[in-house]
RNA sequence: GGAGAGGUAGCGAAGUGGCUAAACGCGGCUGACUGUAAAUCAGCUCCCUACGGGUUCGGCAGUUCGAAUCUGCCCCUCUCCA
């Protein structure tokens, strides 16, 4: 028996938003929970210590990018990835179906596999879900996920039903070829915007008994109604007592959202992203530091943060560290928007606990004036 | 004092008779970013009452239908020699 399991704690009285525990492998996960994302062995800019200042509990990281480097291999000559990164908390591996999006010039699916090319140097690589599931294995990942194809949107429905049902075969597939006992393995579900195919393929892989189920191919170009659409198409058919992973999301307003409709783990590039390119989440909106009327302001960048960079930075000092490039800058708001959406998170657990989670999702979206984006 | 090189938009730097309001880089300003090909990408960056007009390439005066580009004088900078 695995030792892998999630626990409902509360159900919020007026909504779907659940906290839970989820047991992985005796370490424990709150959840909901955002997980920040580290495809390379690595949040970018942040050491592991940074990771637990943030109170960060899950990360992330990718299975066609450590397959290309170092290779799954060296990582597991490494001890495993968590030894390998020196990081001892859960990891989630995706299983490099986004990246069957992401690099869809270059690629090319076959009811077998996907060939890709790789981004590096332009060689061909194929990758089966037996080869996605045994590298998962390799790299050592806590809980590893089904290789699928994310699909774009807008795609048709003839489109969607036929990648959505080999998606299905991939996740059987891998499901079969997956022998690891203390490695969870989760399926998901795809099926565009369509209400069948997603209810569909949710009941599909709910019959093949994964340790947990997320909702794949949103935040790819829809827009919110739809993305949202989606969540509740896939989410009714799915177990009370399995863990609901939403993939790739991370806007506030999405998460909030999300956790509303039963949503229990989240991840996304997005606060890292932008913070390395200068954008902050805070308690007032969203603000670039780059900008010049910071040049000379000495306050910290949100007065209700409680992040190392608002505790010890000015405005200021990070928009000089930005116009010179320097590392630091990117590192410290990178802690500070993973801080920022890991608080509103936890947060949001109290808010469950207490039967009051739609009220603190409209003061949170009417208070932070977010725009449409949600960040 | 002598010899040489050179002065182009905020800076650096192309251009040496019309296709040039002037390449390119930097800097500056805007915008984008959702299971990371992303410390990335896109746009703007002489002035204006802007799908048009006005002034530019050290200064002044010329040559020419037409000049950043050719001529003369002047100013300034740098290098080397005294």
């Amino acid at each position: 028996m695995k030792n892998f399991t999630y626990t409902k704690i509360h159900q919020d009285k007026n909504s779907k938003a659940r906290t839970g525990l989820l047991n992985v492998f005796g370490k424990i996960v709150k959840t909901p929970v955002f997980m920040p994302v580290g495809t390379r062995a690595t949040v970018k800019f942040l050491a592991p210590e940074d990771l637990k200042k943030i109170n960060a509990s899950i990360i992330l990281s990718n299975t066609y990018h450590l397959h290309l480097r170092p290779g799954e291999k060296i990582v597991k000559a490494a001890g495993g990835l968590h030894k390998f990164m020196n990081y001892d908390g859960p990891i989630l591996t995706d299983s490099g179906g986004f990246q069957v999006f992401s690099l869809a010039t270059t690629r090319k699916i076959k009811e077998e596999g996907v060939t890709f090319k790789s981004h590096l140097d332009g060689t061909k690589l194929f990758m089966s879900p037996e080869d996605s599931i045994h590298i998962q294995e390799d790299i050592g990942s806590d809980i590893a996920m089904s290789f699928d194809e994310c699909i774009p949107y807008p795609s048709t429905y003839e489109y969607t039903k036929d990648s959505t049902m080999r998606t299905l075969r991939w996740a059987k597939r891998g499901l079969d070829a997956h022998t690891k006992e203390d490695q969870a393995l989760f399926g998901i579900v795809q099926g565009g915007e369509f209400e069948d195919l997603r209810e569909y393929c949710a009941k599909e892989l709910v019959k093949m008994n994964f340790d947990g189920y997320s909702i794949g191919g949103t935040s790819v170009g829809e827009d919110k109604d739809t993305m949202y659409r989606m969540i509740d198409y896939a989410i009714k058919y799915l177990p009370e007592d399995k863990p609901r992973y939403l993939m790739g999301v991370g806007a506030i307003n999405d998460i909030l959202n999300g956790i509303e409709r039963g949503v229990d783990m989240f991840d996304c590039v997005l606060p890292t992203r932008i913070a390395r390119h200068g954008t902050l989440m805070t308690s007032s909106g969203r603000i670039n530091i780059k900008k010049n009327i910071y040049k000379d302001d000495f306050t910290p960048l949100d007065d209700n943060c409680d992040c190392e960079c608002c505790k010890n930075y000015t405005k200021a000092y990070l928009n000089h560290l930005f116009r010179n490039n320097e590392g630091l800058g990117m590192r410290l708001l990178s802690i500070h928007n993973l801080r920022f959406l890991i608080r509103l998170v936890e947060d949001a657990r109290k808010a469950i606990e207490q039967d009051r989670f739609i009220e603190f999702k409209e003061d949170i979206l009417n208070r932070y004036k977010f725009d449409e984006r949600g960040f």
